[in-house]
DNA sequence: GCCGTTTTCGGCCCGACTGTTTTCAGTCG
């Protein structure tokens, strides 16, 4: 069993034991456990084979031995016994708002409700407003929050959420009644998928903010709204949150709904050993100990930004992308936050399609548009034969576009230079879809899996490894073929993949279009520590999505990733004298 | 169930909001 696997089992176990009822610090160390697994860098394999899982913080000797038996047997029979105990609607009932373990239990125990069906026929009778603890509130709000979840409650990509953010932004923070405006949550940490917008003003004058915002012609419905909360919904179904926050407390609140939640239990646990309390309204001594050193040294100052807050607790400022306790609360306290990647150090990209397969625009445009872009060069890989859908190329037509190409750089039309590529297929039997004789002709090679998806993780792993190893792939395309909010990731060993990748000189992909943003961020930091080089590729369809770089930095950024991790930040001249050495 | 600058027991982030009940439990972010 893979750790994606061990994880949800974890987390299941977790979530089943809430429905139980049972002690909530029990429920986490499960949870805890299952986000550690996931997280995992190394083979799960071989940190069960070598015993090492009780290193891991959040993994003692019970779980151990429970990920042990699910990695070695692919059974627990803790967890089969748990299942049973409780009906499996239950978990769906998690789903709605105002609903938690507690309440389920209780509408399980005395009306047998077991499935969302069951409880919209109870709150349709009565039965729930009737019930102790319950009233005629409860259940109208669980009527139309299991309605608002069917209608809405959907994550979208960043980058269609971006759209909306920052013009909103700009629009609140020019209000002459807003002195600070900041967007935080989920965005503001470059997470693939947001939920909602989460926006910070601070204010002497709330309510007319609050009145000004709620009235926005952008504005579809409000939810709420409230003296210092509001929150509406737009024409295009994203909710936004606005929340007025007095001047003093800006920093501090910005910190606390810029979250990650776990980030904030993290640092909120290093504030309580130097004998204070952090929250979002800022730092206070803890109550009832003895006044700690620390403690003393609290002055307003120590609010006045999110860099002296993190200072006060002995860190480094964080970069909100990194706050996702992910170790960047050690590397802070060690003053080893990372010089991350920022657009202005990309030289160029690799992965852009032509109307030589399935992209929008010609050569000459999407050239034109890279040198509108100051890119040094651009990597054309257009597609190989087998992939129909996507009018791949065959090698008549490949020598042909290379042909053009050098013919292209030869004229000194533009001042960006063209690497003549191919995005090859890797054939089922992790063969490459064109001979070496062809493919050595070329600056570069991109392979990607792109069908035969359903393979169990041993075939697929062993299947892009061999691909790997061709002395011709210069990258691995879209490592994991995922398709976010649409298709999973398909099976595949990802460490395996990696430590291939870094044994043949194989360079990996982030392939930045906000669809993808494969590999993912959560692998890089480890994998780049061992020497693994990332190009940040758009996978360009067309000019426009040239811009999809500016996404790949986002996520790289999220991943540790500094310049010299990311191959297209090298010169021209280095990249050159690097593809000729393949 | 995990963990240890309060170290093998007794904590475990913190506060707002809601709805119920009349002092608090449950849920949420």
């Amino acid at each position: 069993m893979n750790k994606h696997e061990v994880a949800h089992i974890l987390d299941e176990i977790g979530t089943l034991l809430s429905l139980k009822g049972e002690n909530p610090f029990k429920i986490r160390a499960y949870q805890n456990a299952a986000r550690a697994v996931e997280n995992l860098s190394e083979d799960l394999q071989v940190v069960v084979d070598e015993e090492r899982l009780e290193e891991i913080p959040g993994i003692g000797k019970k779980i151990a031995l429970k990920i042990t038996a699910l990695v070695n047997t692919g059974k627990l029979p803790y967890f089969e016994k748990l299942k049973k105990s409780i009906p499996p609607g239950l978990l769906d009932l998690l789903n709605v708002p105002g609903l938690g373990g507690k309440k389920i239990k209780a509408l399980y125990q005395k009306l047998r409700i077991k499935t969302k069906k069951d409880l919209i026929e109870a709150c349709k009778k009565g039965r729930i407003a009737r019930l102790k603890g319950f009233g005629q509130k409860t259940q109208d709000n669980i009527l139309s929050n299991i309605a608002k979840i069917e209608t809405y409650g959907k994550r979208v990509y960043w980058w269609d959420a971006e759209k909306n953010a920052q013009s909103i932004l700009e629009e609140i923070a020019s209000h002459k009644d807003v002195s600070e405006a900041e967007i935080a949550g989920s965005f503001r940490r470059n997470l693939e998928t947001v939920g909602d917008l989460d926006i910070l003003v601070s204010s002497s004058h709330p309510e007319k903010v609050m009145e000004w915002f709620v009235k926005r012609p952008w504005v579809e419905k409000v939810l709420a709204k409230g003296p210092t909360k509001s929150s509406v919904l737009l024409k295009t179904g994203l909710q936004v949150d606005l929340r007025v926050i007095p001047k003093k407390q800006f920093a501090a609140a910005l910190i606390y709904f810029t979250g990650s939640k776990e980030h904030n239990i993290r640092i909120r646990t290093k504030a309580n050993i130097l004998g204070v309390t952090l929250s979002e309204y800022g730092l206070e001594p803890l109550t009832g100990a003895r006044l700690k050193k620390a403690a003393q040294r609290l002055t307003p100052k120590v609010l006045s930004t999110e860099e002296a807050i993190y200072k006060f607790l002995g860190m480094k400022f964080i970069p909100p992308e990194l706050r996702e306790d992910m170790g960047e609360v050690e590397a802070a306290l060690k003053k080893k936050i990372p010089e991350l990647v920022e657009y202005k150090d990309i030289k160029g990209a690799f992965h852009c399609h032509t109307t030589d397969s399935d992209g929008h625009n010609t050569l000459q445009e999407m050239v034109e548009a890279a040198q509108k872009l100051k890119w040094q060069y651009i990597g054309i890989s257009d597609h190989s034969k087998s992939s129909f859908q996507a009018n791949g190329m065959d090698e008549k037509r490949l020598f042909d576009q290379t042909k053009r190409i050098k013919k292209l750089n030869g004229s000194k039309k533009f001042s960006t230079y063209v690497f003549a590529g191919l995005e090859c297929d890797i054939l089922l039997n992790g063969k490459l879809d064109f001979p070496d004789r062809v493919l050595k002709e070329l600056d570069f090679v991109i392979v990607s899996v792109h069908r035969s998806f359903n393979l169990d993780e041993k075939t697929m792993t062993a299947r892009i490894i061999k691909a790997i190893e061709n002395p011709y792939t210069t990258m691995l395309g879209h490592l994991t073929g995922r398709l976010l909010l649409k298709r999973d990731a398909y099976a595949v060993n990802i460490p395996k993949v990696i430590d291939a990748c870094i044994a043949n000189k194989v360079i990996i992909e982030l392939n930045a279009s906000p669809m993808r943003l494969d590999m993912d961020w959560r692998f890089w930091h480890k994998a780049s520590d061992k020497g693994l080089k990332c190009s940040i590729n758009p996978d360009a369809h067309s000019v426009a999505e040239l811009e999809y770089v500016r996404a790949g930095v986002n996520v790289a950024r999220k991943g540790w990733l500094e310049k010299k991790d990311i191959f297209n930040t090298l010169t021209l001249a280095k990249v050159l004298a690097y593809l000729k050495k393949r």
